[in-house]
DNA sequence: CATGAATGAGGGTTCATTCAT
DNA sequence: CATGAATGAACCCTCATTCAT
């Protein structure tokens, strides 16, 4: 049970706590997005070139490494939509850039929606899209019957279409789904 | 009278070849709407009371068994629209009522766009939309902007919202999306 | 997640079935005997040159095993005591000549003393020690106050004591403990 | 007044060697007797609230630790039957009470009988029953036919029966194994 | 042509042990 | 000298696929 030889790369130390969970995180974003949802969990280790050990000490299963991912796309986001200029075209814009990612933590909120740190983090996120949507409303770009619900649904939808499309047609599937989006949300 | 020995269940010989391969497909329907997409491929074959082998040499793999699914839906369908009275909402209404299916077929077939049986079936089930959608227009029942691959698209992310979606929610789910969707379609 | 090659020793077809089941309850008996009761599961299907599967697929756990296994030793132990001139001395030397398997059961017997197959089992054994008490009671051969239970205890502990013992030592373990029970259940 | 920064509980320093040492026997004695022999070995040290590192610079494996642990349970006894009133009943007492840690004593000395230090302990601890034995016999409270080594015996077999036991039958189970022992080492 | 047992690779998780700080 | 994170081998179990009967 003891590792059998010292072989290759050997205890960095507590020093390394920190910098092995950022790799975890980043090594997950990578992973995600390179071959799926499915991959073994174990890939996220050896992708960030940390034992598997590390991986269950920082995150005890997969939905704790996907909120820790996600809490990153959410804190970003909430900076960014602080100020008055965002809109819900640039919320779309972001969702196209994480699409992998978002459509893992949907999967993961919907499986674990019990899950504290789940919920805590989906509230996070609502409250984005709530200040959004009452931006735009109240610029008269978006209708009055357009709720937040709504265009967290359209987010997720938005995220797994592209997810589950091939790298190749992404450009042109989320084309095709904002213009759908918009045509939804447009005042009538 | 031929001798009748073993009138169990065991080998049934090759008469049962057609019965078998019905009883994997409705089996493959129940089990994937009951347990989701990720039960084991033999749960299959214990549903449909027939043996692996059978599983195997009937369907050589998942996407085989999806298409014949999906092909059964889409039969139906193409009868179903053939009069003159469907609508779009109809359409939806019926993969409301397959979410899960529908969800196992997408994936398939945006995971194997090349197999020619796959294809095929796209084909079939876009011929239908078009359709629809040029009935639907020439009706004034949705706008001009409104493309055959947008209703695809409508189709395949509200199934795939309800099948995420846990059993208690579908309903609110499927309402808020339909209501979404129909926005988007509405003539301006 | 197939083979990835034919890797020596295939398929051996369903007629290896019960040679298999039967081969798996001699190896966990040798190896029982040879390594302890803490072996790896997967070294009882190693040592009977079967696949892991296999042995999941025909003992479902340890405690489904170690029954069968028990479930020969009972069967013999039934038989040999049916006729009248079993004694109590005669229970011991077969607990003496299977120490170590009877640990293994007893302890599993101890942890899963709900398991219906393993309740089974001990009212099979208890049987066989209230007859050989009442036997030896009749022929004044132990004392008024000796009970079943204690018999049954005994052999417990007999058992416990031979595997615990080093091989070398297991002659005189034997011997001092069977005084000792002897002594504890002689007349007064 | 030295700087005393760190009041937590973050590197205590040298000075916490000894009491270290003597938190975790506790910890191990507590640890063993709630939650069996199997429980990780690194639960002594978190029991402790002691790093890991600390509990290998203490007790370099299993043995080493249990070697302490019944070390404090020797010279107890030792203290304990120096005056002229102990019987073998109270040492049964002690080892009931003592059932767990006992057992995990016992299978550690059949491991080691080698260690020098498991030896000596066995030493200390056969020292005592022989004196019990003589000052029993010599009372004419036990048998001449009783040796040292049964006693022993004997308290094995109740230290391992009873840590076998469920927690509920405990009592039942200490009170039918010691009639046992008190009908064989009874005087003739 | 059906059956269903056999196979074994692979992923999940735990935990003994080491070692940088 | 204490801390506690890092490591990875080992065990567990599942399940996709094959193939003798």
């Amino acid at each position: 049970m003891p590792p059998t030889k010292d072989s290759g790369r050997s205890n960095r130390g507590p020093a390394a706590g920190p910098a092995n969970r950022a790799a975890l995180i980043a090594a997950a974003r990578e992973v995600y997005a390179a071959d799926g949802l499915n991959v073994p969990f174990s890939a996220v280790a050896k992708r960030a070139g940390v034992g598997q050990g590390s991986l269950y000490r920082h995150f005890p299963d997969r939905t704790a490494l996907a909120v820790a991912v996600f809490e990153e796309n959410v804190t970003d986001l909430e900076e960014d939509t602080a100020g008055d200029e965002r809109t819900i075209d640039d919320l779309l814009d972001r969702v196209v850039a994480q699409a992998v990612v978002s459509t893992a933590f949907i999967d993961l909120i919907n499986a674990h929606r019990d899950d504290p740190a789940v919920a805590h983090l989906g509230g996070r996120f609502r409250e984005v899209v709530v200040r959004l949507v009452e931006r735009e409303r109240a610029a008269g770009r978006i209708g009055d019957h357009v709720e937040a619900d709504d265009v967290t649904m359209a987010t997720g939808m938005l995220a797994t279409e592209l997810a589950r499309a091939a790298p190749a047609d992404r450009a042109e599937v989320a084309e095709r789904a904002r213009r759908l989006f918009r045509a939804a949300f447009s005042p009538r």
